[in-house]
DNA sequence: GATTCGTGGGG
DNA sequence: TCCCCAAGAAT
């Protein structure tokens, strides 16, 4: 085996590599054991679009909710192009990575408009489109259209990691064109539909992160770590930063007939245009965090409140960050100027407003620790 | 190339 | 509890 050190070129990853059974042991298990997936149902290049988007960095089990619901109701291009973007997002609502859908609706409208409504059959035009990188270029060609280009994942990489002995390192972006080089020589030219889900149901279900199944593996007889026992030890994957802790003041801020004060966040970074509670990191050192969330809350929205008893603390892990948020009630004094990004609202109007999961959590808290 | 962008599940 | 992760892309 080629262990660590140095990186090979794909042609000698691939010697002695029986291409052919591969291909058909690989095809014909996701034929027999593949599941019966929703964006399965037919090969419309839409909804295997919005599928591959739902997907990206996201499980199975928690995207087939969001893509019934998402296709119900934006069936088409064209329906989704002209949809209120508001409804975009609240569609979205809990999915996280809330850019894939703004970028998804911003490309649709171009391929409504540039395109007559037909998704392209291009990789050139295809990965222009903004929120489709290789992998879901690769996955729209040769899902909607039977076009062998390769579609490079995570589950890829860990599979080919095993099955050629592959040792480098699979967080670097270098070595994914390793691997689309590798799936150029081996990818099935009279199904690559089929062959790259096929990889990808394999590394799902079978091949798994931890304890793979290697005596379920329909492929294992191809498989070099299965030969040298070094499955458990592939791919080889670096880990990342450790993540920031930041404390967050939020205020849940009350008018006298009820309405609580909602403001929509920036349009770029964290949580883009999602709806939030009025928040201020904390600067320690500085005056009371209570001090800091009235002055902000003046300061940024022209508001008047007092800020009262804290309702709840509670921490919201990203995969960056960590907030540590105390949530105080308060009163909102004089009268509040709404905008497009600060508004008054009742608690059934905000059912429409999308909201990330740390806010939905504290409202949660706010509402059965608050009496009516 | 390294960092930023969410969330919920599982070992 | 903690940490890793899951069909990545943009900056």
């Amino acid at each position: 085996m080629h262990r660590e050190g140095k990186q090979l070129k794909s042609y000698e990853y691939i010697n002695d590599f029986n291409i052919e059974g591969f291909q058909t042991d690989l095809i014909s298990w996701f034929e027999r054991e593949q599941r019966d997936l929703p964006w399965r149902k037919d090969q419309d290049p839409y909804k295997v679009w919005v599928s591959e988007i739902m997907l990206q960095q996201t499980r199975v089990d928690t995207v087939i909710p969001y893509f019934l619901s998402f296709v119900e109701q934006f069936p088409t291009i064209e329906s989704l192009a002209i949809a209120d973007e508001e409804k975009v997002l609240k569609a979205w609502e809990g999915l996280g990575y809330y850019s894939r859908v703004r970028n998804l609706q911003s490309a649709v409208q171009e391929v409504h408009e540039a395109y007559d409504g037909i998704v392209p059959n291009t990789a050139d035009e295809i990965s222009k489109l903004k929120g489709v990188g290789p992998y879901t270029t690769g996955a729209i060609l040769s899902i909607a259209y039977g076009v062998p280009e390769p579609a490079v994942d995570g589950n890829v990489m860990r599979v080919l990691s095993r099955i050629l002995s592959i040792w480098e390192d699979i967080a670097k972006p270098k070595t994914r064109k390793t691997f689309e080089d590798i799936i150029r020589e081996i990818i099935s030219k009279t199904n690559p539909s089929f062959f790259n889900q096929g990889l990808m149901e394999l590394g799902a279900i079978v091949c798994t992160p931890t304890s793979p199944s290697c005596l379920l593996c329909p492929v294992r007889e191809h498989c070099q770590a299965f030969l040298d026992g070094t499955q458990s030890e592939l791919p080889v994957k670096t880990k990342k930063t450790s993540v920031k802790d930041i404390p967050i003041a939020v205020g849940i801020l009350k008018t006298k007939d009820d309405k609580f004060l909602i403001h929509k966040r920036a349009d770029t970074g964290l949580l883009a245009k999602l709806w939030e509670f009025p928040n201020v990191e904390v600067l320690k050192g500085l005056t009371l965090p209570t001090n800091q969330l009235q002055e902000f809350i003046f300061n940024e929205f022209q508001v008047e409140a007092s800020i009262g008893a804290i309702v709840s603390t509670l921490q919201h892990a990203f995969s960056h960050l960590t907030w540590n948020m105390t949530v105080y009630a308060g009163v909102i004094e004089g009268d509040v100027k709404e905008t497009e990004r600060l508004k008054l609202v009742t608690i059934d109007e905000l059912e429409s407003y999308a909201f990330p999961v740390s806010h939905q959590k504290l409202w949660k808290e706010y509402r059965t620790s608050q009496p009516i």
